[in-house]
DNA sequence: GAACTTAGACCGTTCGTTCGGTATAAGTTA
DNA sequence: TAACTTATACCGAACGAACGGTCTAAGTTC
């Protein structure tokens, strides 16, 4: 990668093509997995030659580093936001929930490779900021439940299972989320709430 | 890979450590990835030379097929046979999850290659037998929550979202599992199951 | 000695990356 | 504003390494 340009006029258009290149890559990415896709396809896929390629970005792996940066620090900020507003833990989980939805809604192909690295980011120490987004946001969502409980609004057997399955829920999103579904992003999300808050059995 | 051996005395040993091979490459897919693991990386799993190695496989994608085969037949064995015994939904749905995390413990490498390779197996027509077992599972997952619905036990505003929960959660699982864990498979099935059923609103 | 297993050199291919080059646009100077 | 300089954009051939897979011959077991 060469260094970004200097010169103003330059740059504003380098961002926009670095930024371009990254989403391409998400959603090459995506869709053949990180690994089984080669610099080929990224060529496809941006329009650029190889030498035009590696212009914008330092390695294919750089590219990964940057979706996944791109990925949870909006998402760890807007549930910041969230969370100091002042509401009871269901609200705060119920528009968490909603966020988060949203934000897979938004990013698929991001969503789809950060599940499906999920083992390369766990390895190597480059990661760890990654690594700590996401258990960042964890610990996040773990608080509203374990306030719940503690105000008596919540009641569960075992709090960190019931995270951890409320987790499975969100994150199995991508696999099957399309746009063109029957449910938008605020439906999903309030039917997992639904189904979390009140179970499905008849009473 | 060289045909399995005539002679019944050597066609048992041939059997197992082919059986062998495809477990420890189960067990290097799951830690490194499937595209991310070389031959050579098999070798040294394995403890076999190349050579002996494409004794007992006939390719690397056919080790990864073989992974999936074992993984998901005799699940939905299993699954069918639970589904034949009388029951009211919510015995089949405890049975039928108790089942599958205990499956999930079992099988975790074979599970985690399984959920990383979605994609892989999701494109190509070779790969048709196992979409379908996995169809299959689904769908009897889907016939308790129907049948339950349908008898006035269950109640959810849109039980394909609740599948898709309920599928988010134990797919999920084979990423935090640890066999050594606070909490043993029939802990977390019960657990995801009161989940579902009743939630964690108190009333 | 026939059936089976293993060894490891070797094959062609594809991989991610580099690099020297050229065309052009931006900035500078006169 | 014309002439000049330099930063930048992009190209594509070439690279060494690593890839998955093959092959033949030697070894082992029945």
């Amino acid at each position: 990668m060469s260094s970004p340009p200097v010169r103003p006029a330059l740059r504003e258009r380098y961002d926009r093509r670095q930024q371009e290149v990254v989403d391409q890559a998400a959603r090459v990415f995506a869709q053949r997995g990180y690994h089984a896709t080669s610099i080929d396809d990224l060529i496809e896929a941006t329009g650029l030659t190889r030498g035009g390629l590696y212009h914008y970005i330092g390695s294919k792996q750089d590219l990964l580093f940057r979706i996944h940066e791109e990925l949870l620090e909006p998402l760890l900020e807007r549930a910041r936001e969230i969370l100091s507003a002042d509401a009871d833990p269901e609200t705060h989980l119920r528009a968490l929930v909603r966020e988060w939805v949203a934000h897979v809604e938004r990013h698929r192909d991001h969503m789809l490779v950060f599940d499906q690295e999920r083992r390369t980011v766990e390895e190597e120490p480059r990661w760890a900021e990654v690594r700590r987004a996401r258990k960042d946001f964890e610990d996040l969502l773990a608080g509203v439940l374990d306030r719940g409980r503690r105000e008596g609004i919540f009641a569960m057997a075992d709090p960190q299972l019931t995270l951890l399955a409320l987790l499975g829920m969100v994150n199995y999103l991508p696999q099957w989320y399309t746009p063109r579904g029957r449910l938008d992003a605020d439906g999903i999300a309030a039917g997992y709430c639904d189904a979390l808050l009140d179970g499905i059995r008849v009473r």
